[in-house]
DNA sequence: CAGCACGGCGCG
DNA sequence: ACCGCGCCGTGCTG
């Protein structure tokens, strides 16, 4: 009853603001930035289509589906299902070469995975990727952001003068109960997933702008999961290293590689592996399914994936981590059981996750039932601390509105909240946001907390939605 | 024309 | 085929 006050009842009134307010956007540096994409797009199209060979020229017009606007191109680069016939049926690519099919098990993928295997035998393949980025990006969000713009008078502040300023602002839908685990969703559009991880990505984060006279202030627990994980599996060596304040992709590394304690790990070839073992561990990751991600990781560094990464070499990887972690590996055959057993697994606050996937009859559906079993309890407790959080800043943030000093709540992204605030007070609110964070498991009364690592927030202004500072 | 499955990909 | 989401374009069907 009280995890239902707390974790349901509590987020709605700020859930509600976010929606109702929305957060401004540059109007005109979204489509700036269309226009770019659709330079650089129609570039590599017809760089990509020139490598139809000119005998096969009248069989790919006429399979193409293009419009009339399009038709001075010979095919849709936007068709995996064209682009595979003309890499691996025409121009026989990476023949020769294990080639992943999709999952339907139609056609030779032309997924990135795939492709960044692939991008040194033919400088199409890069083309291709290029191609594809700039598209995801026009048509997910500087063609689409623009669109779902209202114009909104909002609260701004100058030299301490209140007063109402029109601005483009996005009202996003945040969804409290649309997942399994206990995360909120963002829809129409999704305010989750805007980019970041590129270069070309981040400069549509930027057209994510603060109200007149206000600053951007975002706030979010710094490797929550890991130290959530530590704290369910009270396992020693998590433990120590949260409490020693070490940095955690490192020291697996460390563990790992068996580096000696005078040197530094190599950051691609040692650090970035621990790194995707930390996060893939909770996930059940699989030796397949760390060798693919390491190609990913070599192939966006720009280096070939090493021989000696190996399907064998990724599995004693996973076998080194968990000797090094071996109370994690105890914790997660616990989910197991209890999911097996109850058909249930729960959070550290008693956010229970249903998991009947693990008693099918089919032994794929039950693996992925104990993978999400184990995965659950650490992310739905994440999830259960946003909840607390918010709950316990509304207040504040009213409070503040009370005084006169303008703060607002705009988005949630999982582990980040982000909210803006008048220039003066950024960062006042910036430092309280981080308490609260920090705080989330100390009891108001006692001031106790048994959380057995140090629970770490981040905070941020900035006058741009960015990563970083 | 709308609706759907699929492949693909953005984020934590 | 590594957890949790939502959205895009294609290609097909009713």
């Amino acid at each position: 009853m009280e995890n239902v006050r707390n974790l349901d009842l509590l987020p709605q009134p700020m859930l509600q603001r976010m929606m109702q307010y929305g957060i401004a956007i540059d109007r005109d540096h979204f489509r700036e930035l269309s226009r770019r994409l659709d330079e650089e797009m129609r570039i590599l199209e017809a760089e990509i289509c020139s490598y139809i060979p000119p005998e096969k020229l009248q069989e790919f017009i006429s399979r193409s589906n293009l419009s009339s606007e399009d038709d001075y191109l010979p095919m849709n680069v936007d068709s995996g299902a064209q682009l595979a016939r003309l890499f691996f049926d025409v121009m026989g690519i990476g023949s020769g070469r294990e080639l992943k099919q999709t999952k339907s098990g139609n056609r030779i993928s032309t997924g990135k995975k795939q492709l960044e295997q692939l991008k040194r035998g033919n400088p199409v393949v890069q083309k291709t990727l290029d191609y594809r980025e700039r598209a995801k990006l026009k048509s997910t969000y500087t063609d689409a952001l623009p669109q779902l713009a209202r114009e909104h008078l909002a609260r701004t502040c100058w030299c301490g003068l209140k007063h109402w300023d029109t601005t483009y602002r996005i009202h996003s839908e945040f969804l409290s109960t649309r997942t399994d685990t206990g995360r909120f969703a963002s829809k129409n559009p999704n305010l989750q997933n805007i980019p970041v991880r590129t270069e070309l990505g981040r400069l549509i984060r930027a057209g994510f702008i603060p109200s007149p006279g206000c600053r951007l202030v975002g706030v979010d627990f710094s490797q929550e999961e890991m130290r959530i994980g530590a704290h369910l599996s009270r396992d020693r060596n998590l433990i120590r290293i949260f409490n020693e304040g070490l940095d955690p992709h490192e020291e697996t590394a460390r563990i790992v590689f068996k580096i000696p304690a005078d040197q530094k790990p190599d950051k691609l070839s040692q650090r970035d592996p621990a790194r995707h073992l930390n996060f893939g561990i909770f996930y059940g990751l699989t030796p397949m399914g760390l060798q693919d991600q390491l190609g990913v990781t070599y192939a966006t560094a720009g280096t070939e994936l090493p021989e000696w990464i190996t399907e064998e070499w990724c599995a004693e990887l996973i076998a080194d981590w968990y000797s090094g972690y071996s109370g994690v590996v105890d914790y997660i055959d616990q989910q197991r059981y209890r999911a097996r057993r109850y058909g249930i697994v729960w959070t550290m606050m008693g956010r229970v996750r249903r998991v009947p996937e693990v008693r099918s009859v089919h032994r794929w559906i039950r693996e992925a039932g104990l993978r999400q079993a184990g995965n659950a309890p650490i992310q739905g407790t994440g999830a259960d601390w946003m909840r607390l959080v918010m709950g316990k800043l509304e207040p504040v943030f009213l409070e503040l509105l009370n005084l006169g000093v303008w703060v607002w709540p705009l988005l949630t992204i999982h582990d980040e909240l982000m909210v803006e605030v008048e220039e003066l007070y950024a960062e006042y609110v910036r430092d309280r946001m981080i308490d609260a964070f920090e705080s989330v498991l100390t009891d108001e009364d006692t001031g106790e907390c048994v959380f057995r690592v140090p629970i770490k927030a981040e905070g941020k202004m900035m006058d741009y939605w960015k990563k970083g500072n």
